[in-house]
Order: C-alpha cells, then structure tokens, then sequence
DNA sequence: TTGTATGCGTTATCAC
DNA sequence: GTGATAACGCATACAA
C-alpha cells in the first residue's frame, strides 16, 4: 500500500503526528511556519486526513441524509438543490435516498442512518399510511430529523411546509370565481395529511359558495401513469366536471394528456388548477396556473432547522414548524372565454 | 454516553466482540444459534455496526460520488434516479455534489474526495474550457472514476455517452426536409465537446444539403435566464431564421418564451427541435420535437460501469465507452402547415 | 509550541 | 466455533 497517511506525512517532515493533525485543525495552538510546512508538503503529497478516521475519532459525519418519495419530480430536485447548497456552505455533505413512495424502504433508510453514517436527515415521507412509530423506537438515540412537505403529524420533529390548506381554499375559490360549480379534486392517496389537508381547503371553500360536496368528485389516483390515465378519462366522461383541481403536479399533466384524448377543450370545458413547481407552466398548451411552492426555499430552510439543531446541542427553543407561502399563479387553464 | 457498540453488545450476551463481529459478516465460522442470539439482540438494543469503524478497519465505504453541474434538470435529476437504483442494489450510497457550472468547485469535490470517503465517482463534467489535468494528478491513486454525457475527451476513463452527433446530424436534416435552409443553433458553450459534436452534426447535414454554413445563426447563450433572453430575442428578429436546433432544453424553453413576446409563430414562422429528456414535452404549446436521451438508461450505465470497475480490481477489458442511442420524437413544433 | 500515548469501533489474524 | 489482540488513521489529554 503506498497511501500517504498521517504517519509518513509526519515521517516525512520530522515531526510528530499530533504537529500534523494540528496543521489541519484550526482551533490548536501550532507555530504558524510549521503549518505552512505542513500544508504545503500535505498539498505536495496529496495527503488529505482520511474521512472515516477523523469522524471514527470525532464522532460524527459532517454529512446529511435527504430521503424523499422520487426525484424524477420537479419539486423534490428543486428541494434538494436547496438543501445541498445550504449544506455545502455548512461544511456538510449530503447523501441521498430515493424512496420510490415505498415505506419499507423508508424505514430500512432510516434504520441503516443510525449506524453513524449521518449527523442528520432531512425527509418527505412516504408511509403515511402505515405505523410511523418505528421513528420513536430509537430513543434519545434517534437521530435529529426535519421533515419536509410530506410530514407525519404524529411524530414530534421540526418540519417545513407550505400553507396549503390556505392555497386549497383559493385555489377551489378561483375555480369558483371563474364559474366552475362540479369541481373535481384530484388526490394520489387522500388517507394522506397532504391530501386530507388540501382537501380541506377544497370542501371549505366549496361550502363557502354553497356548493353541495359530491364524494364522487374526488378522484383518488395512483401512482401509475397508465391507471391515472384510465381513471381520469372514466372521472371525465362520466362525472362531467367544469373544474378539476389537483393535488400534485403529475395528475394535471395526466388531466391534460386525457382532455387531449377525450377532445375536452381547456379551459372552455373543463377548467384546471393544479400544485406545480413546475418552472414552463407558462408554455403548457393552455399554459396551467398553479399553485407554486417555494421548493428551493423548502429545501434551503429545512437545512437550516437541521444545522441549527446540530450546533445547538441544547436546543434552545427552535421554531417545530416553519412555513412558507405559496403562490397562486393565474394562467389560461382557468381563463374565462 | 449511552449509545451501544460491539462491546457493550457483546458484554450483554456474555461473548467476545470478534463473535459479534462474525454474526454480521456472511463468510464467518459461527454457530447458527449463537448467530441468531446475536442479531436478536442487536435488534433489541437497535445495534449496528458502526460504519466509520468498519470502513477505516477495511478501508473502503461502500459509497459512491455524483457530480453534476445542475440539478434542477430533467436530464440529471432523471440520471441520478437510474444510478441511485443501481448502486442501492448494490448495496452502495449515493453522495451528490453540485458544480452549477462552476470548474473550481469541481475541483475542490474531486480533491475532497480522495479522502476515503468515498470509492468511486461518477461525474458529468463543468469545466471543459479549463485545465482537465488535475485528474491525473493523483497517479494511481485516483479513485476509479465514470463520465457520463459531459467528458473530458483528454482523460482516459470509462464513460457513458449518446450518440450526439448522429442526432444532431438527424435533427437538423429533420428541420431541412420540413423546408428550413435558415437553421440556427443555439448552444450554451460552443467550445465544450459536447456542443461540438453536436455542432458538427448541424454542419454536416447543411453541407450535405447543400445549405451555406452561416457563422453567426451559432449562438452562443450563456447560463442566465434574462440574457439568454435577450440574446436570443435579438438573433430572432436581426437574422430571421426558420429553423432553430437547441443543444439543450433550456434553450428550447427560451425560444418559445421569446417567440411568445415576439408574436413568431412555432412552428408556422419557426420550426424548433432540441435536445430534451422532458416528459411533458407533448403538452406545450405547441408540442416539441425532441431528441430524448436515455437519462435513466444513461444512469443506470454509468453506475453498472463504476460497479464492475470496483469489483475487478484487475480490470478486466471492459467497455471505455458505452454508446446509448436517443430518439428523436416528430411533434408539432416541427410540422408544417 | 511540540511530542507521547491512548482510544474511537471495528475486523482480521492467530491462537485455543 | 470462539476469544484475545493488533491494527486501521486520526485527534486529544497530558507531558515536556
């Protein structure tokens, strides 16, 4: 083996390898000249002190993991770049885990976290429906955590979200406003807090307007682009609705996709307000208003809540939930005539 | 400190550590009993085997590195999504590193990582127009490392790439046969290979249809949303193209963004193809035609390649370039009348 | 300011 | 089949 080690750096300088370690540290007492010494020959023999002995000896990682449900998804890579920017400024490494909205995997993620490999996670979770207990069973031990977006209500851990049931409200309002009176909202698992929480904006403003709700309206998708596909046209043609509002992206583009089809003209016949980070909404034939999240800002404040954790041992008392605004865009597939 | 480790574990069931050690390696004389007592145990206590410990004793970290130079992307977030399946079946983590673009910053990971900290790097490249020659500073002691899309020609390493020209090539004979002889490219840094290759694909289908090269229908964007704006809005109106082939998505987005202002009509006034891995490319207005790249598939490849070059630590001949085919896909934004 | 010695949690070697 | 022990590379308490 002819890796440069700490030992031969110090062999190679004459001097001890408590003097090299120093060099790298920035907080110990070190004749400036020797340090310079040090770093210059460390630069010369490409030493760099090794990851895995400094964070055995320290405990802990200067990394962090991000788990989310899929990222093929506009949201979560914005969310991501958000994190990893702050992160790196952090000193901070990230790791990444993709979910793909299976709980198991969720879990083994979470479990396999513990074993030092990471300071911190930051996740959008993806079992709601399932026992979300398994995040007490580690104690004080467990890991500090942020949740973003997806969150489970049950566990008590900071979390970063947006104002949706707000959003619904004006979303549905909007459709309202625009002469919708059958709304179809259209959810990937309602059980879900994020549906259920939309929803709720949606059946509030529907009552404001004193428009009956019709259980049939909401449309409970999948996660299967041929599924939705089915559904939605079925929803479309049987239910006949003038608005349709979606709680993610994927099902709006779904609605579009089935509209094309079905010969539906947007907005004239059916009007379509959807969840989007999507950045060329605008471009969309008929561009689609949306609900847009701050995705990157997301992503960047719950890095921040985590790193405030870890600096803060003692936790002084932290915000347990921030949240951020949503924006409600109009464009043509609500427009009127 | 509570937290529990191989000793304490092993004080717990009244063994030495090297037993413990053994029911957590596949290859190790144990008695199945003794196995199953351990590991209940270990679950109970929630005990793993510390992963910094393991990695400095057996001097590898089961991770690998992403660089890219952007994330919020289809084509890269699609990208990490096949390498991050893959390298979980292979029971690795995934790190991932931003560039935005920025050479120093590629450096400075790549340096970093020479650390240990991880095993290998898969990257697509940000600093084409600057010295690639840091790669093989760090002699055979360079971590085995995979390009994909983006390489540096001069470093011999394995790589992952599309058939670029062969498409640009089509994609401009495309534009010529639906009656453009006014074609302009749009490229983000001409002097990258990448835009390039593509380039000569445009050069030679005009030459072989007999089409004069005009230097300035290349333009040369930068990474700005507003100046490429403005770039492009003023190659529209000086130089009247009736056809634009963009070398990447974004480029495409901003034609159709300025045709928009520029009351231009796609695809009566222009005819615009590009480079896309976008889903939803069939719902814009008016739907583009894309050359789609394999993102997944493109993922995928590259991590299998980093993969066996870990495990063969004889390097076996395998592949130093896999060649994945994209498609071009007709829609309207190139149709006639 | 620098050096010595010890231990972080694990695994491999070698005994038994 | 199991246990004792050294070593992985580094950082710190303590000594000088």
């Amino acid at each position: 083996m002819d890796s440069i080690n700490i030992k031969k750096l110090a062999e190679a300088l004459n001097l001890s390898t408590s003097t090299i370690s120093r060099a790298f540290r920035d907080n110990s007492d070190i004749n400036g000249a020797t340090k310079e010494r040090i770093l210059a020959k460390a630069k010369e023999l490409n030493y760099q002190p090794n990851h895995y002995a400094s964070n055995l000896r320290e405990q802990k990682s200067k990394t962090i993991a991000v788990i989310v449900p899929e990222l093929a998804n506009n949201y979560f890579s914005q969310a991501i770049h958000g994190i990893e920017r702050v992160a790196r400024e952090n000193g901070y490494h990230i790791l990444i885990y993709v979910t793909d909205d299976e709980y198991k995997k969720e879990v083994t993620f979470i479990r396999h976290l513990h074993n030092g490999r990471a300071d911190g996670i930051i996740m959008s979770v993806s079992g709601e429906a399932n026992d979300h207990n398994y995040l007490n069973k580690f104690g004080s031990k467990r890991l500090p955590l942020v949740f973003f977006d997806r969150i489970y209500e049950d566990i008590d851990t900071p979390r970063v979200i947006t104002n949706d049931y707000n959003s619904s409200f004006l979303a549905t309002e909007h459709l309202i406003e625009q002469g919708c009176n059958r709304i179809a909202y259209l959810v990937v698992n309602k059980s879900l807090s994020i549906g259920k929480t939309r929803m709720q904006g949606y059946l509030d403003a529907l009552a404001k307007h004193q428009i009956p709700f019709e259980e049939n309206l909401v449309i409970d998708c999948s996660n299967s682009y041929e599924e939705n596909s089915i559904i939605i046209k079925e929803a479309l043609t049987q239910l006949k609705p003038d608005g349709v509002f979606t709680s993610v992206e994927r099902l709006a583009f779904a609605t579009y996709y089935a509209c094309y089809d079905l010969e539906i003209n947007i907005p004239k016949d059916l009007k379509v307000i959807s969840f989007s980070s999507l950045e060329i909404a605008p471009l969309l034939n008929p561009s689609l208003t949306t609900i847009t999240q701050p995705a990157t800002e997301i992503g960047e404040e719950a890095a921040k809540l985590l790193f405030t954790i870890l600096d803060n041992h003692a936790d002084k008392n932290l915000p347990n939930e921030v949240v951020l605004v949503s924006k409600i865009i109009k464009r043509n597939s609500t427009a009127n005539g």
